[in-house]
Formats: C-alpha cells, sequence, structure tokens
DNA sequence: GCCATTTAGTTGCATATCCATTTATTTGTT
DNA sequence: AACAAATAAATGGATATGCAACTAAATGGC
C-alpha cells in the first residue's frame, strides 16, 4: 500500500472517522466488537435489575437440579470463585437454594425455589423471542451458520489449548 | 450402553455431563462463550503481563496520532471511565502520553512514545501469526465467512438499538 | 459580552471476573 | 486406621467495566 496516489490524507483526527488499519480484519477483533454490542443490547432489552447470568443459570438448575457449584461454574465457563456472590444474590432473590450434599459434605446441591421456575420461564419467553428476531433480521440460514462457525472457532481453541506448545 | 431406547437416562448430574437443552441453539449463548474462549486463548498467548486492551490500543494510536480519549472509547466501544486507569498504566509503561489539546484545553491528544511503537510493532507480529494460525485452523474461506456473519450481527444490533422501539 | 447548556475527562461506586490462599472434607497410600 | 494429597466452596486482592456525579472548559442564545 501507500503507493502513490494520494499522498497520505494527512489523517489529523481529532475526532471521528479514525483509521482501523487491518485490525477490521482480525477475527478476534470483529468477534470482540459484536460479542460487545450483543452484551449491550441484550442488557438493555432484559430491563434494569437483569443481570448477566440469570438467564443462563437459572435454565441450567432447572435443567440439571442438584448440580454442584463446580458443574455450574464449567457450564458457564466462569471460575467458581465467581459464582460466590452470584449464588448469594441468587438466594438472597428467593430463586435458588444451595443445599450441602449428603454424599460430599463439602459440596453444594443447587436447585431453584418455585419463584426461581416462574422467573426462569419468563426469561426463556423473553429470550426466545430475541432469538426469534435475531433469526428474522440475520437470515434463519446465516443465523444458523454463524453458530456453526462459532462452535467451530470454540473447538479450535479447545484444540491449540490442550496442545500447549 | 446397556440397552436400547433408554427411557429418558435420568439425568442426576452431579458431576459432568449436564443438560443444556437448546441453549446450545441460541446465538447469544454460542457467542459468548466462543468470545470466553477467544479471550483466555489470546491472553495465554500473549503473555503473563499482557493486559486486554494492550494491542488494540496502541494500534489506534499509532494509526491515529492526537485522537482524544473519548475517540479511543468509542472505537474500541467502551467508557471514556474505563480508560482512565488503563492510560495510567500506558504512561506508567512509557508506552502512550497525553497532551493537553491546544484547540480545546478539555482534551487530551494522545501518543505513542518511542517504546510504544515498538511494543506495537511486537504486539502486531504475535496477533498476525496467531491470526493466520486461526485462519489456518478454521480454513481461510470459513474465517472470512465468520468475519462477514459477525459484522453483520453487529449492524443487526446497531438497527435494533436505534430503533428503540 | 454574559449566562445556561453541553462536553472531555476524572472520580466514586457497584458489579464481574480471575487467581491465590484458606477451610472443611474426601480420597489414596501405606 | 493414619496421614498425605486432592478437592469444593469461600475469601481476599487485583483488574475490567459501566453509570452517575463532578470539574473545567467550550458553545450557543440573547
Amino acid at each position: 500500500m501507500t503507493a502513490k496516489s494520494k499522498p497520505a490524507p494527512i489523517p489529523e483526527p481529532g475526532d471521528n472517522d479514525l483509521q482501523f488499519g487491518d485490525l477490521d480484519e482480525m477475527l478476534g477483533i470483529v468477534l470482540q466488537r459484536t460479542f460487545i454490542a450483543t452484551a449491550r443490547y441484550f442488557k438493555e432489552y432484559m430491563g434494569d435489575d437483569f443481570r448477566p447470568g440469570f438467564f443462563t443459570t437459572l435454565s441450567l438448575i432447572e435443567k440439571n437440579p442438584g448440580l454442584t457449584q463446580k458443574a455450574l461454574a464449567a457450564a458457564i465457563r466462569r471460575d467458581t470463585s465467581t459464582l460466590v456472590p452470584f449464588l448469594n444474590k441468587l438466594e438472597e432473590l428467593g430463586w435458588a437454594e444451595r443445599r450441602r450434599s449428603q454424599a460430599d459434605k463439602r459440596a453444594h446441591e443447587l436447585y431453584l425455589t418455585p419463584a426461581g421456575h416462574r422467573q426462569a420461564a419468563r426469561f426463556d419467553t423473553k429470550v426466545r423471542a430475541l432469538e426469534a428476531r435475531l433469526a428474522e433480521e440475520l437470515g434463519s440460514r446465516q443465523a444458523q451458520q454463524l453458530r456453526r462457525l462459532l462452535r467451530e472457532l470454540d473447538d479450535v481453541f479447545a484444540r491449540l489449548s490442550s496442545q500447549a506448545d
């Protein structure tokens, strides 16, 4: 690049229209941008006192009653220590509860309360509506393709990490 | 696998193989999972004292010397207040500096130091190598497709947000 | 030219996250 | 059975992030 033609417009970008160079062509960058946009819109869409993790966590506890904090952490890919204040909040809201496992007294089993089940159903409806909207806007064929490619990229990182070369 | 048909294996997921239901089919969920995997691998790949934002920020300041904190924040899609401690760190490392704008004495113009330029070049080489690796693992055709679809999804959210209905 | 409004950056506060350490309990080895 | 090693959850400390409030400076209306 930088042949001659234009002698460089002299950026001088005090404000807008920045030069991104090939940052825009990098998969990691594009992924991050889109993830941020998604997380922001999702938060706005779900409403003010919604916290990230509410939907996924309630859904997972509902589908897997009695799962341990460790199992939950693995499922949502977060450190177990991250879950501690979050589960405190769920208990405080009366949506979930910890019960000491009889089989292993170190572990906690997680269960939804009746209110938790109701809440889970509400979130589910709302998230499904958004997913439907996205599939509509994007085209369901493309939405499917995007999911497939994201899973493949996820697999790539799993492979790269396990090698550790 | 013991028998045929299996009348519902009775989850009992004290540990592994949880039920995800159709969580796996949801674009938002898959996007989040892959983003987390990407961010983790990236951190591990870049090394211990690497912070998220180093690469993108140095790259943007290099390409747009004199840009303001506001412009940078918009470019990386973060709140301006997030930048404050981060830019303090860059100055402390001697990679970048703030200069009060003469045109607008509220604003700071951002520039790289010579050390910052060297660091930016190092990051650039390393990130490019990873990008190349990803394109190789995923197939460059698919990597391109993935970028395209991510940008389209990003556009969808831009559209949905601006409506605010 | 003056004052209200807007704007750039900062600070304070709350949440989210990970890592290292700690505590209670379990498991494995002898 | 006894004890060392491993493990589940919690705690403490650090970074990352956004929002609200604040300060200093610029802008616009009159």
